[in-house]
RNA sequence: GGCGCAUUCGUCUAGCGGCCUAGGACACCUCCCUCUCAAGGAGGAGAUCACCGGUUCGAAUCCGGUAUGCGCUACCA
């Protein structure tokens, strides 16, 4: 147990919580739990535009979701709070005030279309595009007159002009920036709202954060945060840059790249320990042969140290197989439940169920087996144990319009009404005979009664299916088939 | 434009100077099983380790440069 080691993930809430931000958060976590340190969760909602309850409540949720439970933060509470940026207002204003007064920090007058004209010139002359620092230096007599005057201003940071900064980084290594590049960039905006670079800083040192690890594309405000722990005597935390997620085409992983929401995944019946599991090989592995961590094995196992440094392109093919094995692991009556939204969703199934549904979805689950890799996937799959009739569209037609199906489906219908038992043993038993009386293949039997009780080309064992679906709605579906072969013929 | 990071099979990765004629997983292909599809079994193809130089007896591994990609360069986080 080491209570020295305290980690954070801050989300902003602007957005749901997507896979990159889950696996800052999982490493996060998993780094914490395999210390035996805490697990902080901060919201850093002060971007007032963009901020959103719903999404607060959907990262919380999604975090849960994936099981990624925090020490301190919103719910838990904690002594290192408010865990909410835009509660601790008064905080960074101090510590604003304090920069301020040692002269580390000063007030710029510039209004934004000023910056952005300032910006444009730059650009086209080719030049480093920075604030030009006009206002760094001006007299304490204007600056009080004007603020007195209630002009509006923001808080700069006095960059140093000269010298290096060095960010020493777990996965990164050592990294020096020339001061010279870093721009005298606002610690406090007009709205009296802190900049992300700032309030991380004093929220960081206050909570007491010792590893800050977070996605690589905050390297570049690294050194700024570190002058500002020098600018208030602190020390900053050891950083872990971890490399981001892209999609296919190596380009920052978004939307138009398929899902990427956690609230998507789970939606679609994706399990959460699959996608912690996948997340955690995203950026991260322990050896060269091992995929598959249970939770228990990830705290054990994870290290900064084994963290790699290049950016993973996110294989959705790779996570639907592994949710595929964690799927086969599920016992049926799981599955059910796992099952159930979907089939509500698509219109196939009503709401609550009682014992007598619940146990067919049981045998349906049971006869789908591993074909199910994804929740959603079930209704594609077993859509019509659900349905009353089925459609015979498309390419299932031309298995239907052999000649001798009507004649076979015909023959089928009396023997399996026949049955005693409308098990699936004896109904192979009855079709393989007739199989070999016809002298047919077995296909070219069982393919046309497919399409007959699915309306498919593919699906599971249709002796199970047979079973399931029982005697009645069996003859039903062969005679409706017969009839529209006839027609097709 | 400036600064930074990165570069091993299509993808995720193993590799931290000799064990590598580069290993595993997903995806792909073939065969077996088989009522189709999955699953399973057996095989296969796939990476001159971005490129060019250097260091070394020896480099995927160390150093320099080039190229490419990505990130930052906001009163977004």
């Amino acid at each position: 147990m080491d209570a020295d080691i305290r980690v954070r993930f801050a989300p902003s809430p602007t957005g749901y919580l997507h896979v990159g931000g889950a696996r800052t958060a999982l490493f996060n976590w998993l780094f914490a739990r395999n210390q035996g340190g805490r697990f902080i969760l901060r919201i850093e909602d002060t971007d007032m535009e963009r901020s959103t309850e719903e999404s607060y409540r959907a990262i919380v949720e999604d975090m849960r979701w994936l099981g990624l439970d925090w020490d301190e933060g919103p719910g838990v509470g904690g002594d290192h709070g408010p865990y909410f940026q835009s509660e601790r207002r008064t905080i960074y204003a101090e510590w604003c005030e304090r920069l301020l007064k040692d002269g580390k920090a000063y007030r710029c007058f510039c209004s934004q279309e000023d910056l952005k004209r300032m910006r444009e010139e730059l650009r086209r002359l080719g030049k480093d595009i920075k604030y030009d620092r006009r206002c760094r230096d001006l007299p304490p007599e204007e600056v009080k007159r004007r603020v007195d005057a209630g002009e509006p201003f923001v808080v700069r940071f006095k960059a140093p002009l000269s010298g290096q900064t060095v960010v020493e980084d777990v996965v990164k290594g050592n990294i020096t920036f020339e001061n010279s590049t870093i721009d005298d960039f606002v610690l406090l905006k007009s709205d009296r709202y802190p900049t992300y670079n700032f309030a991380c800083v004093i929220d960081d040192m206050l909570m007491e954060i010792s590893h800050v690890i977070r996605g690589d594309d905050h390297l570049s405000n690294t050194p700024k945060q570190i002058l500002i722990y020098r600018a208030i005597n602190a020390n900053p935390p050891i950083f872990a840059h971890v490399p981001m997620i892209m999609g296919p085409d190596k380009t920052r992983l978004s939307k138009r790249h398929g899902a990427t929401s956690i609230g998507q995944f789970r939606a679609d019946g994706y399990l959460p320990e699959a996608l912690v599991n996948y997340l955690a090989l995203l950026g991260w592995s322990y050896d060269d042969a091992t995929t598959f961590f249970e939770r228990d094995d990830l705290i054990r196992k994870f290290s900064l140290a084994k963290v790699s440094s290049t950016p993973a392109v996110f294989d959705y093919a790779k996570l639907q197989w592994l949710n595929g094995e964690y799927m086969k692991r599920k016992g049926s009556s799981e599955k059910v439940d796992i099952v159930l939204p979907h089939l509500v969703a698509a219109g196939l199934m009503g709401e609550p169920i009682d014992s007598q549904v619940r146990q067919y979805l049981e045998q349906v689950v049971t006869v789908v087996g591993e074909r199910l890799k994804v929740g959603n996937q079930i209704v594609d799959l077993a859509d019509f144990f659900f349905r009353d009739e089925i459609m015979y569209e498309g390419e299932v037609e031309d298995i239907l319009k052999r000649h001798y199906v009507p004649a076979v489906l015909s023959l089928l219908e009396n023997r399996l009404s026949g049955l005693d038992t409308f098990e699936a043993s004896a109904i192979e038993h009855v079709m393989r005979g007739l199989v070999s009386e016809m002298g047919m293949k077995t296909g070219d039997l069982f393919q046309p009664v497919r399409v007959a009780l699915t309306g498919k080309k593919h699906s599971p064992d249709l002796l199970k299916i047979m079973e399931v679906l029982g005697r009645d709605r069996v003859l039903k579906r062969l005679r409706l088939a017969r009839k529209k072969a006839l027609e097709l013929q």
